[in-house]
RNA sequence: GGAGGCGUCGCCUAGUCCGGUCUAUGGCGCCGCACUGCUAAUGCGGUUUGGGCUUUACCGUCCAUCGAGGGUUCAAAUCCCUCCGCCUCCGCCA
């Protein structure tokens, strides 16, 4: 959520920001009118709660005609006390409700538009030139049937469309592509983590995905729990409620989970192949720190994802999203996306973002220092989301034969080997 | 799944049976000041969090906050109900 302080100031700007991401404008004013509503009636409240307790004190003392006179006068006070509570009180749910609706504030250098209306902001790498090697790429499920690496139609069969097994050389990529991930992150000083996947209802609200992007998530409605989409979700809610000393900042957590995905409204798009899949495994960085170093984090998760797309000598493109693609948490966002050759294009694989204040001041998480006590900023990135990954590493590496190289990062992961080659029986 | 115990403002803790200056006790830690060759010790003061008002700083003041939410009452840390968490035991189980 946003600061209701900056929104009395300077509402027009909180306007500006809804307008800018395609949402409703007309949340700012009945938020301003609910928050005046909310103190006025507070004010109240107080007052009456202030004569109660003063009355309450004579009560004791009192003897006879006298407190029989004070018990009359208290039980008025008592229930005008308690109308204006209940006044105040639902003053404070609807200014609340509304707040949570509003977006984060967007960034000023975030590109105005919709999803079409992304920047690119630099290029690494060059794809390859299949035609002038003399062969045609294989696309990833090929290639992964081939080597016994991939199996969407057992998947199919066990659990429904887009589930898979990776299998063999396939689940060796994927402990491979886990453990040189987590190796990098921990050598840039980040904390390992494993996560709850299945959470409460406030981790996953705090995060903020119970709003636009609610449909795509799994609820599990006899425990009221949600199956994370991301391990973002229990590592931003694993510090909620507390005030962290400044001193300690930033907190810098590399999370594994699972993440599940519904992909509602999705029907008919990357149906081949464990592009677009319900569940899926992912190392994501996490960070908590001061407001006034969130920008400058971002750019350090940006330059970690690069650094780990780069080991993989993957060629990928970053881009800015524009404000109308960020979700209601991020006031800016930047992807990676890597070269899929069968494609002709560049696909998402990571993916940062800087929710400034927005999800600690939903999940109550606090700084402490010498000015007192505030809400913090909170970041994340991808660093590797491990079926895009092997997608990406199976369509680019490839050769002629089917066999597929293996970049030098993940080889001391992988037993030393350098190169996967096709099985001599498939595993059909 | 069953039975029981516990949850107090950083940590520990008094208070809960029997409702009323509880405006929450004391210790530790921490901050400030004083004293002191230095350090230590000692003394004094301060030290939950949130909201409102005061000009959105300072100062001041009021209200809320004893795991959370509801209820009883003129009045709730204290009595009742529901929930959450932790612990112990029994059962089941990877």
């Amino acid at each position: 959520m946003i600061d209701l302080r900056l929104l009395r100031e300077d509402p027009d700007r909180v306007r500006a920001s809804q307008r800018a991401r395609g949402e409703d404008v007309g949340l700012v004013d009945a938020l301003l009118s609910a928050d005046e509503r909310r103190r006025s009636s507070g004010t109240r409240f107080d007052e009456l709660r202030a004569e109660q307790k003063q009355l309450g004190r004579l009560i004791p003392k009192a003897q006879g005609e006298e407190k029989t006179s004070l018990l009359a006068r208290a039980k008025e006070l008592a229930d005008a006390v308690k109308a204006a509570d209940t006044e105040q009180q639902q003053a404070a749910e609807e200014a609340q409700e509304l707040l949570l609706r509003l977006g984060n504030i967007v960034h000023p250098d975030a590109p105005v538009g919709g999803e079409e209306d992304f920047v690119v902001l630099e290029q690494i790498g060059t794809p390859r030139d299949f035609a002038a090697e003399g062969f045609t790429p294989r696309d990833h499920l090929e290639l992964g049937e081939l080597l016994g690496a991939i199996d969407t139609d057992r998947g199919a069969k066990v659990s429904g469309s887009r589930f898979y097994y990776l299998t063999g050389v396939g689940a060796l990529l994927e402990l491979a592509l886990v453990n040189a991930a987590i190796a990098q992150a921990t050598a840039a000083g980040f904390t390992p983590v494993l996560t709850p996947n299945l959470v409460r209802p406030a981790a996953m609200a705090g995060t903020g995905y119970l709003g636009q992007v609610e449909d795509d998530v799994y609820y599990l409605e006899k425990d009221d729990l949600y199956l994370v989409g991301t391990s973002e979700v229990p590592l931003a809610a694993y510090h909620m409620d507390e005030i962290i000393d400044a001193s300690r900042l930033p907190l810098r957590y590399a999370g594994f989970s699972a993440c599940y995905r519904r992909e509602a409204g999705s029907y008919g798009k990357d149906t081949r192949g464990i592009f677009r899949v319900h569940q899926f495994d992912k190392v994501e960085m996490f960070v908590y720190t001061a407001p006034e170093e969130a920008e400058a984090e971002h750019q350090r998760l940006l330059a970690w994802e690069k650094q780990w797309l780069s080991s993989l000598e993957l060629p990928f493109q970053v881009i800015e999203l524009a404000s109308g693609d960020l979700g209601a948490s991020a006031s800016r966002k930047f992807d990676c996306e890597a070269w899929v050759p069968t494609q002709g294009k560049y696909r998402e694989l990571t993916s940062t973002s800087n929710t400034t204040q927005f999800q600690a001041r939903r999940l109550n998480i606090r700084q402490r220092d010498e000015q007192g006590t505030r809400p913090l900023a909170t970041l994340n990135g991808t660093l590797c989301a491990v079926t895009r990954t092997i997608v990406a590493l199976l369509e680019n590496h490839q050769l002629p034969d089917g066999s597929v190289r293996v970049p030098e990062v993940l080889r001391p992961f992988l037993g030393g080997r350098d190169l996967l080659e096709p099985t001599a029986a498939p595993a059909k």
